[in-house]
DNA sequence: ACCTCTATTGGACATGCGCGCAATAAGAGT
DNA sequence: ACTCTTATTGCGCGCATGTCCAATAGAGGT
């Protein structure tokens, strides 16, 4: 196999074992999947990455941070913290139609059991809160929205979403697609004062 | 070891599998491990179940199916349907607190991998979520609560409670294990027109 | 007492896993 | 052309897994 430079072959490691764990889920992954979808030795994986752990840890890391900034530079196109919240979940259910959620259901499976997968997982789900939070602290200086504990808020409005994008990825069939989020988007109406169907509407883009 | 009846070593191998589960994962329970939380050789085992696939799939049924009878039983034990709900919180935290909360994250991870695995989770979630749904109902035909879509309210708390839960299960300490269920609770009082605070109250007993 | 059935044993077997390591080869700098 | 670095190989080690099977032991019927 072609001899590659450190970062083009790490890149490829973690591109190939996204390829591999979205047929065969993050948990079944291994060595040996990953190296015959690049196409070179076990051992190579072995001198870029410590143990097998740490591969799953990056992958997912690189999956999940993309789509977290992708995500964040979305919701900074609005200048409103309600549109800003329209856009996050606008950004959540793409996330969530493309299958990525599989990914993140063997994530908090095996979060327990994987310590770098775990402390990744953790990392990466407290910062989508922080952007509901964000969001929800701007809408109150605004004073567009009212809430006494937005940290709080922002746990019950991405444990909603996940709670039913969880029923529609393990269960599918048993509720609707569309539902999750304009459930999910109504609750948050309720708890930040917003007028019903606030969130709904597609947001007015920021002016320059 | 004791030669015991095929009923009662049947059941033991379940309920051996479970306790070892409970620590370890549903996917990550063998054979020996089993056999060793029994005292016994691992080939007994086989004697009873052809593979271990069927072992977990009938370990998990087990355990979610009593799980399952044992809410609606404590639920029955309140005549109003306010006391109904609240027992159902009740069951589902000692539930998640003795640490079966891991293996429905297995199960769902693993619901569109394993065909079999896969119907009882979703067969088994319908019917939590009937729980509340019966509930409701009754608390709309007793006049203590109002809701519109008694199906759709009842998938958003149980998916609130189960994605907090979630949290609880692969994050330790991002949120407190208490505000789970006052935050589950706190928003169903709200969907179904409930004083605030009457969930979080011990429910009267039913009067024979 | 013996006999029969079967629950139970304990280990063999093949497979798959993460990981480590000595050998090899490719490319870059001189 | 020569050297030096290191990306890459290919294999082997140790361990864990599911499965299978001949041998053993214990309980119930006659």
């Amino acid at each position: 196999m072609p001899r590659l430079s450190p970062n083009a072959r790490r890149d490829e490691i973690i591109a190939a074992t996204l390829r591999v764990a979205a047929v065969k889920g993050l948990a079944n992954t291994t060595v040996r999947d990953v190296a015959a979808e690049m196409g070179t030795s076990s051992g190579l994986i072995h001198h870029y990455f410590a143990s097998m752990d740490d591969v799953l840890a990056a992958a997912f890391e690189e999956a999940a941070a993309a789509d977290l900034s992708g995500t964040e530079s979305a919701m900074k196109s609005c200048s409103d913290a309600a549109g800003r919240l329209s856009k996050f979940f606008a950004a959540y259910a793409r996330i969530d139609e493309y299958g990525a959620f599989q990914m993140w259901l063997d994530a908090w499976a095996e979060a327990s059991r994987r310590p770098a997968l775990g402390a990744t997982s953790r990392r990466l789900n407290v910062a989508w809160q922080q952007l509901i939070v964000t969001a929800i602290v701007s809408g109150i200086n605004q004073g567009t929205m009212t809430c006494d504990d937005p940290e709080a808020t922002a746990w019950r409005a991405l444990s909603l979403l996940d709670g039913l994008s969880m029923q529609l990825a393990a269960h599918p069939g048993v509720i609707e697609r569309s539902d999750v989020l304009d459930w999910a988007m109504t609750a948050l109406e309720v708890e930040v004062g917003l007028p019903s169907g606030t969130l709904h509407r597609p947001p007015d883009e920021q002016r320059s």
